[in-house]
DNA sequence: CAAATTTTGTGAAAGGAGTCACATAATTGA
DNA sequence: TCAATTATGTGACTCCTTTCACAAAATTTG
């Protein structure tokens, strides 16, 4: 297997494999087809060797996968397997949300620090929403504390107004991932990856699909 | 122009041709070029004629597009243009941050219900986060509160175990779309649209991005 | 132990999506 | 009025993704 480009589309799959290969393992299977789990992640079962093959040979002809090695093998792939240390930026509405989802725990992604601007209006409300207190801290000292508790990667939950802002000080900060969830468009240079979550779009979808169908 | 199938990535971005053509719209400009929008958007040119060329012909040769008029027609297209009636189940902490989303007043999207298995607990917590107090009403009301209100969207933000039960429920009020945030795959009868939002797919690959680059 | 069965890995084919390039149409200005 | 300019709409081309189909490999069965 020589080297390509692998397809974004991939990559997406690969992490519904994931999560489909937990449950699978939660139910005691310790073999499954290309076919079985193409058929639980409603996808084509050829598709799912073909995404495989792009990493390498995972199955064994005629048996099937070992479900916990293919887990592994494509967290590995991900990049999952790692435990990833993340910050929220604006501990408002949707960033107090984010404080509290258990299921970063579950997976191995970890918020180790929380800022806002104006810390101490939000202190009181995100404490012990973790299981242990988050402090929040002030927005000028995120260069250092990010350093200091290693910060991979940084979730942008401020007004729209301040998003490209903060990622200038994430950048500043050299944390080198991006999560945007503020509703504009964010640039960051070569080397940092940013992505947004535009909730609209998800809601404009729909409203499409109810339109037109 | 004949009929076709039109992709998906289209639809995605022809609500982002709607976000910015609103700023475009704001900065007084009265005129656009596919160039111009496209530059705005990060995409071809050629992309934006031929997406927009799916549902008809908007511009004018040597001129471009009259930005009122094409956002008015994008939005007539994805159906924004018409108000949409949403109602959340499930008011924990994502539940609530979704009931004060300012945005979605901003655009059609209007949440006029909020429902929970458990609204005593949540009912002083949600009030007046929309501006005009929101009352939590108790799950079993749904299929009745439904139709009185004319509920066309349900964003579920249960547990992921409770998801699926009331995905069924919401069908059973003929609620013809859902947008799921819980961690697990929805499954609805023909005729109905479900979409999941899994916030660990968009970070895996987002550490997928940042293994391997 | 060999034939039958199962299921992978992968070249080839088919199907979609994105880009290019240019004819076409509108506008401007001399 | 007509040439020059501008920018759309779209056929053709290229590139990418998915599906098909089958040889190869492992296992099971008689
Ligand atoms: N509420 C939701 O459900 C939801 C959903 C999708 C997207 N969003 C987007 O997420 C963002 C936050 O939404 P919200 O409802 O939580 O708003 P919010 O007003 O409740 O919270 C914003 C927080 O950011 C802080 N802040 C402002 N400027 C800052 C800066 N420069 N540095 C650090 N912190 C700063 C504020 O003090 C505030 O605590 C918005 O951009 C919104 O559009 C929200
Ligand atoms: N918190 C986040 O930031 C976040 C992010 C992404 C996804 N999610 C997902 O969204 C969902 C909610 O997360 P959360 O953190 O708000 O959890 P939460 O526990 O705070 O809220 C869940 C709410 O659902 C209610 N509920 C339970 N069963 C119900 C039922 N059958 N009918 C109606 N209401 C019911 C509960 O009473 C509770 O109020 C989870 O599935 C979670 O995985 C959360």
């Amino acid at each position: 297997m020589k080297y390509q480009k692998i397809p974004e589309a991939t990559i997406r799959r690969l992490s519904r494999y994931s999560r489909c290969l937990e449950e699978i393992e939660q139910a005691g299977e310790g073999v499954v087809s290309s076919a079985q789990l193409a058929t639980r992640c409603m996808v084509n079962a050829a598709q799912v060797r073909k995404d495989l093959a792009y990493f390498g040979e995972f199955g064994i002809r005629g048996v099937g996968y070992y479900v916990k090695d293919l887990l592994s093998d494509i967290k590995k792939i991900l990049g999952s397997n790692k435990e990833w240390r993340m910050a929220v930026i604006g501990i408002g509405n949707l960033g107090s949300a984010l404080l509290s989802y258990k299921d970063f725990l579950k997976q191995n992604y970890k918020i180790v620090a929380a800022f806002d601007i104006d810390p101490p209006s939000v202190i009181g409300r995100v404490s012990e929403k973790l299981g242990k207190p988050v402090e929040v801290i002030h927005i000028n000292r995120l260069k250092e504390v990010a350093k200091e508790r290693r910060i991979e990667i940084g979730l942008i939950t401020t007004p729209p107004s301040e998003a490209q802002s903060v990622a200038d000080l994430l950048v500043e900060a050299e944390v080198k991932g991006i999560l945007n969830f503020a509703p504009t468009q964010i640039i960051v240079p070569e080397g940092f990856v940013a992505k947004d979550v535009f909730f609209t779009t998800i809601l404009d979808n729909l409203a499409y699909l109810l339109s037109n169908n």
